[in-house]
DNA sequence: TAGCCGGTTGAACACTCGTTTAGCATATTG
DNA sequence: CAATATGCTAAACGAGTGTTCAACCGGCTA
């Protein structure tokens, strides 16, 4: 382990540099010459590793995808979570959850195949609570997978809102470590995922209302 | 009304052009430019009307914001909604909840004011729904309130994510006029938080994990 | 008709951006 | 020691940005 390190180079310090940054200042504030300053280095050198601020981006998407999978790999194991970002949280890799939260509101086709992954993760957790019986069971596996990780990731992107909100900070790194905080969001949402919100009166009410058959008519 | 018309001005057509074009190209890619092409104006003229191109999306947030208020008062009788941005999607104002989906995640004194106020009132309505007997009661109203807000808007900002996973697009101002588009969002959304997606069995786990002692040994 | 005045333009300014390029400095190799 | 390769910098360029400003055009008033 002398200076043949694959990583902790130059390049990969001013990845790692350009993930902190876009995790702090978003987007659109992260600027070839904020992530030359971060890292250290000038901004010429940026362009020179990755061809351009889109080459740095993807390879910030693509490292970060890296990391998740390596920790998911490492953590099948240890059972499903309830926290659909645990990996992000987890993962030796620092503000990947802060990265996530500013990257998500913009495209990237990186950024959608992680998120697909998310989803199927997603998917693939709920079913195995329904076969150990900590979940009910759905029509529609896909699509309420979907709206959980819609929901979470939303939340997510919402971050700042959600901290004025409910004084939580969902891009922590280490937020399940801190019991008090996290019982703020946690205990609200499993308030909401737990029983559900609606009667069973308004629910017979509301799936009427969306039958299949749809006769349009009164609104 | 003849040319008296306070609305439809110069001005008026400016930012309804930029509200527009927000809602369209997100942010980052509205220029004074662009603004100004959707207008038929020139750049110039944007800045002489508003100050700045901070002074427009003051101006935008405020013009959202007031027509979002007058709809809510025309719309109090009416009685409470399910859906927390029914007033973004049904007022007057195109594009409303497009513009909405691209401002929520930057920050903007104006957004945190309209995001507290969709709080409040998700807060009343679900308040309403309790005393009439449509959903369940809640050790903390204002916590359940702002969490379904996060969720709701958060899905919103990642409407492009929702479009690939869902095939609805919530930004649609009309979306509540298209029962098919619509329910492939709302029976999954409502399918989670009708009866929940905890089994009894594994609530009471959980609740034992978040209990109010927080004694801190395991994890 | 002559003069004025609000609304509007188009060219320019300063600035920041991503990107390029010539050259420096250091270390390795013969 | 000389020669060379490598990692990196500093300065510059062109494009695009927000913003300014002198001038124009229209219809109004006198």
């Amino acid at each position: 382990m002398n200076e043949t390190a694959d990583d902790r180079s130059t390049r990969a310090r001013i990845r790692d540099a350009a993930i902190e940054t876009i995790g702090t200042y978003g987007l659109a504030g992260t600027t070839a010459r904020r992530v030359a300053d971060a890292a250290g280095v000038s901004p010429g050198l940026v362009i020179h590793y990755f061809g351009s601020m889109d080459g740095l981006r993807r390879a910030c998407d693509d490292h970060i995808a890296d990391a998740i999978r390596r920790y998911k790999e490492s953590a099948i194991a240890e059972g499903p979570s309830l926290d659909l970002l645990a990996a992000f949280r987890r993962a030796e890799l620092h503000g990947a959850t802060a990265y996530l939260a500013n990257v998500l509101g913009d495209d990237s086709p990186a950024v959608e195949v992680l998120v697909d992954h998310i989803v199927a993760d997603a998917e693939a957790y709920l079913e195995l609570g329904v076969e150990t019986g900590m979940i009910t069971p759905t029509d529609d596996p896909r699509r309420r997978a979907a709206v959980i990780a819609l929901w979470s990731l939303g939340a997510l992107v919402l971050h700042r809102h959600a901290e004025r909100l409910l004084g939580v900070d969902l891009t922590a790194d280490n937020l399940v470590d801190d019991p008090d905080a996290m019982a703020a969001y946690a205990v609200a949402a499993y308030g909401i995922l737990g029983r559900g919100i609606l009667t069973e009166e308004f629910l017979a009410t509301l799936e009427r209302t969306f039958d299949l058959t749809s006769d349009e008519g009164d609104t």
